[in-house]
RNA sequence: GGGCAAGUGGUGGAAUGGCAUACACGUUGGACUUAAAAUCCAAUGGCCGUAAGGUCGUGUGGGUUCGACUCCCACCUUGCCCACCA
């Protein structure tokens, strides 16, 4: 009989509360069993589960589930990033404290996650927001501090207007706020950083050991640290001496500079201009631009502008003098904020010229177009080439000529060759309430002095109204606020600012090895479960949070807490799930809510429906008619299930044609579910024992069956099932009268190498590469008795038939190919 | 502008040098039923053909190969990421 839905809910049911009574996902750190650390990226708590939850923890819990039955100790935990602005912009909308809302929602997102069946140790779940939890990150950070990896600088910082808080580099996308997209202006605050940039070089090397991160997420990485190897060239201003350092990429273009531009906040225009005619005209345009908004200034093709400053630079390759300009596209935070311009070689420096009609002078000569002039060129030109009107290095490779020039110039302590990086270190002070404070102390005394150990951790007042409006909020709270100093005693200040989300989530999966810890986390946890073998997340996170990540691993690894670089061996991205075409959101009003899906075909059905709709790492278009089909699939196993008992027993002692037949599909099954379930694959695994199950009931059709062997299909069906739809495959392997007090603790089918040798093998026969016909043969037949064979077949016959054969192709338990 | 990924039936997708469209959804027809649902059976890329069969066909154009959805070159389209980075 095919259970309704009620049966189907109030099997799921029985067996989350049997497996939660049990404590069957419960692990500690067993030594003489091989461990396995699954984890996805936790979710920020923003309420109900959606779509997107669904998948990625779906893909990771049948991989937990797999790696259970092939008897690994896995350690597959869960926890919430609560931490954030949604919840301080809730409690100023409701009129509440952000740590109900906040809670309030992982309440939800728990029984949402319970409801899916998955197979976490809930014993280990974390919370950023716990004060157990951020004590660890107040700690990390005096870390840091004592270490010189966290300080205090003075800067223009991204500043969004509508959420009143600095921003990261990183959450600025295309000049606006990552969040409200409000353009994003500058300001100037005192802010605290991560010198993160003390690993770039570590960063961007130890990337060649994840060969099993996708592509993609490695590239975005490296093209994120942006190293490039160059010189740096040391100009000269002619009337004052000054030094004007510049860093090229191209010193094989260094005779074609024709002028040297500095960008409008460069520290040297200041004294450039003073005086000059038109100083106000340019100090207009340097306000001009310092007020651009950076969404602006980055779209693209905005027209390049820049003024003269009526003064002259020396270069020092031939004591040329050219003038100085200053201009939009040069950017004090890249390099030296200065550049020298080769408008024949640089087509940003090309339309510049052409712009402002500044000279040109070809340097570089294209063995393909030997007669180009400076005076009609229409672009520049940045292939490869030879030098020309470059004294002694005329006539070199121009690839050569950038290592002999950083050489020479070297040589003569005119430059030297250097190394630029695209990463900034890391700003992570916050004008908000719902985060870590910063565990620091102002004391005019003493200085910034960080708070002592013993007093962690620095709590978050409860004393506040949130009203959104204006500066830190944490500065509202006296209490907060007045402290003594640690070192002198006398009357201090505490720093109001918390911490960026981000520095939660970076040393998160440390904490799950060891969640109750009295220490930032149990070295010896650590050393047993780290580092990550599965880290299954959203492409959103290949930049930030896995770079932090990394950065946080490689300091603990310096502070010898633990000995390995990288803490995520394996990465899968998982892909969008969609709806008509657009990504599944609030925003857009086109979700579909998981819970409506379980109560109509319940959970099973979910997962199923989920897995096989597409591979992981592609786009999902969500379809309710997928949901439908696993419904019936899951019904079908049970009736297949049902049925096995139904034919009359045989009492078969051997096996006939259509049992070996039968065991050659269960075996095949099992070998390709198994590679499939490793390569995450599931979608192919799940439509091979759709097949396995076809191949049942042809057999049950027209066979004299076989009670044992059908017994044994079906067995192995319910457990290569079990890690996709566990609830029924629990139920079902219960039925059977399994000796496992539950289907997670049984093994992981094994295929019979002995079932899968086959004595005759299905080829196909082509003539001039076209399928003519079939044949069977007997397994590894020789070439000479295939040929007779085939040649001597009447549907071949007809195609060859007056033509002459130039070639005979064999392909052994495969095919023939005739050419005529 | 640069980088990466992808392009296959009505739909989701399978095949990574060797039978294109597995598996599923949908659709159509049939069985069962008073009826419906469920279930079962059959058909399901285009064109020609009563059929057997033939022929074309994996974004476009070329190439390599006995043989190409798969490899190489060029182009078109879509998506994602980066983007005045010297």
């Amino acid at each position: 009989m095919p259970y309704t839905i009620k049966e189907i809910q109030k099997i799921e049911e029985k067996w989350q509360n049997i497996w939660k009574d049990k404590e069957i996902f419960k692990v500690d750190e067993i030594l003489d069993k091989p461990k396995y650390y699954c984890l996805e990226m936790f979710p920020y708590p923003s309420g109900k589960i959606h779509m997107g939850h669904v998948r990625n923890y779906t893909i990771a819990d049948v991989i937990s589930r797999f790696k259970m039955a092939q008897g690994f100790n896995v350690l597959h935990p869960m926890g919430y990033d609560a931490f954030g602005q949604p919840a301080e912009n809730a409690a100023i909308k409701h009129n509440t404290d952000p740590s109900e809302w906040t809670e309030t929602c992982i309440d939800q997102m728990r029984e949402g996650l319970k409801r899916m069946g998955f197979s976490y140790d809930w014993n280990r779940e974390i919370k950023t927001c716990d004060k157990d939890y951020y004590k660890w990150n107040q700690w990390i950070f005096i870390k840091m501090f004592e270490r010189g990896l966290a300080y205090k600088k003075s800067s223009s910082v991204n500043w969004c207007s509508s959420c009143e808080t600095t921003l990261a580099n990183e959450e600025v996308i295309n000049g606006g706020c990552w969040r409200c997209k409000t353009d994003v202006l500058q300001k100037d605050l005192d802010q605290w950083y991560l010198k993160i940039t003390d690993y770039s070089e570590k960063l961007l090397e130890d990337l060649k050991m994840l060969e099993h991160w996708p592509d993609r997420v490695v590239s975005m990485q490296e093209n994120w640290i942006g190293k490039s190897h160059g010189v740096e060239i040391y100009f000269k201003v002619k009337e004052t001496n000054d030094p004007i350092p510049v860093f090229t990429t191209r010193a094989d273009t260094i005779f074609g500079a024709t002028y040297v531009v500095l960008a409008p906040e460069h520290h040297l225009v200041d004294k450039l201009i003073k005086g000059i005619d038109n100083e106000g005209a340019i100090r207009k345009f340097i306000d001009r631009v310092a007020n651009q908004s950076k969404s602006l200034r980055m779209s693209g093709d905005l027209k390049k502008e820049g003024m003269f400053t009526g003064k002259y630079a020396i270069n020092p390759a031939n004591d040329e003098v050219v003038p100085i300009w200053i201009a939009d596209y040069v950017l004090m935070e890249y390099g030296t904020g200065a550049i020298m311009a080769v408008p024949t070689h640089d087509q940003r420096d090309f339309l510049f010229a052409k712009e402002y009609d500044l000279p040109k002078r070809i340097v570089i000569k294209d063995s393909k177009h030997p007669d180009m002039k400076q005076e009609s060129m229409s672009c520049a030109y940045e292939g490869e080439g030879v030098l020309v009107d470059s004294k002694e290095f005329d006539g070199l490779g121009n690839v050569e000529a950038i290592e002999k020039i950083g050489k020479w110039f070297e040589k003569n302590k005119k430059g030297k060759i250097t190394v630029h990086w695209r990463l900034r270190d890391w700003l992570i002070s916050r004008q908000r309430y719902w985060g870590t404070p910063i565990p620091m102390i102002y004391c005019d005394t003493c200085g910034i002095v960080p708070v002592p150990e013993d007093k962690l951790p620095v709590e978050l007042p409860k004393d506040i109204k949130i009203t959104g409006e204006g500066g830190s909020p944490l500065e509202k709270s006296e209490d907060f606020v007045k402290v003594k100093c640690p070192k002198c005693s006398k009357d201090a200040k505490r720093e109001t600012d918390t911490m960026a989300t981000f520095f939660d989530s970076s040393w998160y999966y440390l904490r799950y090895c060891s969640p109750k810890s009295d220490k930032v986390f149990d070295c010896d946890a650590a050393q047993y479960w780290m580092p990550v073998d599965q880290y299954i997340g959203g492409i959103e996170h290949a930049i930030l949070h896995l770079l932090y990540s990394r950065f946080f691993t490689k300091f603990l690894k310096d502070l010898k807490l633990i000995d390995f670089d990288e803490p995520f061996i394996k990465l899968l991205t998982q892909g969008m799930v969609l709806k008509d075409g657009e990504v599944m959101s609030k925003s857009r009003g086109n979700t579909v809510d998981p819970d409506a899906v379980i109560s109509k075909y319940g959970t099973d059905s979910l997962r199923l429906a989920i897995l096989f709709a597409a591979p992981p790492e592609d786009q999902l278009e969500w379809n309710d008619n997928a949901v439908d089909g696993a419904w019936k699939f899951l019904n079908r196993i049970n009736r297949l299930f049902e049925d096995r008992y139904d034919s009359d027993s045989s009492g078969k002692t051997e096996m006939d044609k259509e049992d070996k037949d039968l065991n050659f599909a269960l075996h095949e099954t099992i070998r390709k579910v198994t590679e499939d379930i490793s390569n995450h694959k599931f979608n192919t695994a799940i439509s091979s024992i759709m097949i396995l199950m076809n191949t049942v009931d042809k057999y049950n059709k027209y066979a004299d069956p076989n009670k044992e062997l059908l017994d044994n299909v079906v067995k192995n069906i319910v457990l290569m099932l079990s890690p996709i739809t566990p609830h029924l495959c629990e139920e079902l392997w219960q039925k059977m009268n399994m000796p496992e007090e539950t289907i997670t603790k049984a093994q992981w089918p094994k295929y019979d190498e002995a079932a899968l040798v086959t004595d005759s093998v299905k080829i196909i026969a082509q003539v001039n590469g076209k399928l003519r016909d079939r044949f069977d043969i007997d397994f590894d037949a020789k070439e000479e008795d295939v040929k007779k064979i085939v040649l001597d077949n009447e549907n071949i016959r007809k195609w060859i038939e007056g033509k002459s054969i130039k070639k005979f192709i064999y392909i052994p338990n495969k095919l023939v190919n005739i050419v005529v």
